[in-house]
DNA sequence: ACTCCTAATTTGTGATCACATAATACTTCA
DNA sequence: TGAAGTATTATGTGATCACAAATTAGGAGT
């Protein structure tokens, strides 16, 4: 997507220290306040029912109000957000049923992502599940959230692709912004929480794949998804 | 969604031909806008890798700018378009691979759909997805084109709206939506094409869900997405 | 003291303007 | 005559202005 810059490094340029210069992000600015809400939304930093005003969002990322705009219109055609006419924008406030709802079609989605990504797994797939495993496991012994949550969505998001399907990528991602405030109340409630079962259904999501097991991988990851479920549910019905 | 703008009618209004007021479209230009691509998209109107520049729909709709930009990065969001950065937005080629990817997504969703429906089918979805059929029939029999996707859209989303998940539905408009340009190409080349196959899947959908019968509905379904992915690919691949 | 109405502020939406980048056409030199 | 470099045009993106609708605060009447 991004393209570099630079064909030919300058004399001056592969003298320095940095041997080249970086390219540098040709990203618009509605694309980088896209993402930095993405990573809000899927991090749990927003929690559900709160609103999020234009010109305010527009004052804290020191643009006019054009480029939050057009982020926040996005994010509700993707169903992160919701927002009726004349009215701010907001985050769907939490409820069991949607929780259930949302929990459902990921069990269909990603699940099926799985199965597919057995078929192709390689020791490259596999090398990179066990680097993002290790960055979970190290985020969880050192109690940092966001860099446990980071992780883990790096481990599946990795599994994902390899079922080569544009199209389920691209719902799946979708589902997971929706599932973004649900996953704040657990972490908030929960931290004290003995990260075994976490690491355990990820480690027999490996083995799972390196057997190519399509039955397996998917019952691991539902394995998975039901225990982040039955988290999120406490804490929401509370 | 849309409220209704006048709590009490008028005494004039009452007093009327027309018994009430009909209440306005409180949707805004942009919506007005999206809807009016939506319909394009879907009934394949727009066609593969086809360029929409925002001033050109600007004069069309008779709008500023401003709406058009706003529904195109909705659509685009939704993975309906393309856009890279600083470039007119397209609608995404096609491409075999692409139409496969969307048909075993689609499989899985509507698929599901149409299994959670036949759990909760009535006589009310029963009688509502006879009328839709009705309709599809007799477009068929006018050769109007036009009429005959819409109404089989009638009939689909009607059918999806019974599995009771807003998620689902959400994940299904996305898909029909990507699917628009291919059965553009497909009703192009095999327009003299006698209906019978297309009504009986339908049929056979409607006795499967009076019966209650998730597996044979599930089945049905796939046999008709089945026969009109045939009928895209032959054609894409010409 | 409570309710209803009104005024003011807030906020999303649409229009216009300004700018930067990519594509195109033209010119010039070999 | 062909190719490369330059100038012009076209188009997406961001900023600012203007307006309408909705919420909220305030005041008047019962």
């Amino acid at each position: 997507m991004a393209r570099p810059r630079l064909d030919a490094p300058s004399p001056e340029a592969v003298r320095s220290p940095r041997p080249v210069l970086r390219p540098v992000s040709r990203d618009s600015i509605q694309d980088r306040i896209y993402a930095e809400l993405c990573d809000a939304l899927i991090c749990g930093r927003l929690q559900g029912g709160q609103t999020l005003q234009i010109r305010d969002l527009a004052d804290t990322f020191q643009t006019s109000v054009m480029p939050v705009r057009e982020a926040l219109r996005r994010l509700v055609a993707e169903g992160a957000l919701e927002s009726a006419t004349q009215r701010p924008v907001r985050v769907p406030p939490l409820s069991v049923q949607r929780l259930d709802d949302i929990y459902e079609a990921r069990l269909l989605v990603e699940g099926h992502a799985a199965e597919r990504a057995a078929a192709h797994a390689d020791n490259a797939l596999l090398a990179a599940l066990a680097d993002a495993d290790a960055a979970f496991s190290a985020a969880i012994l050192a109690y940092d959230v966001d860099a446990e949550l980071q992780a883990n969505q790096r481990f599946h998001f990795t599994l994902y692709e390899a079922a080569l399907s544009p199209t389920l990528m691209t719902i799946i991602r979708g589902l997971w912004l929706q599932s973004g405030p649900y996953v704040r109340v657990a972490v908030e409630h929960h931290q004290p929480e003995q990260g075994q079962p976490r690491t355990q259904h990820h480690h027999g999501l490996m083995q799972a794949l390196a057997r190519h097991d399509a039955t397996a991988t998917r019952r691991e990851l539902e394995a998975d998804l039901a225990w982040a479920w039955r988290l999120m549910k406490e804490t929401v019905g509370a």
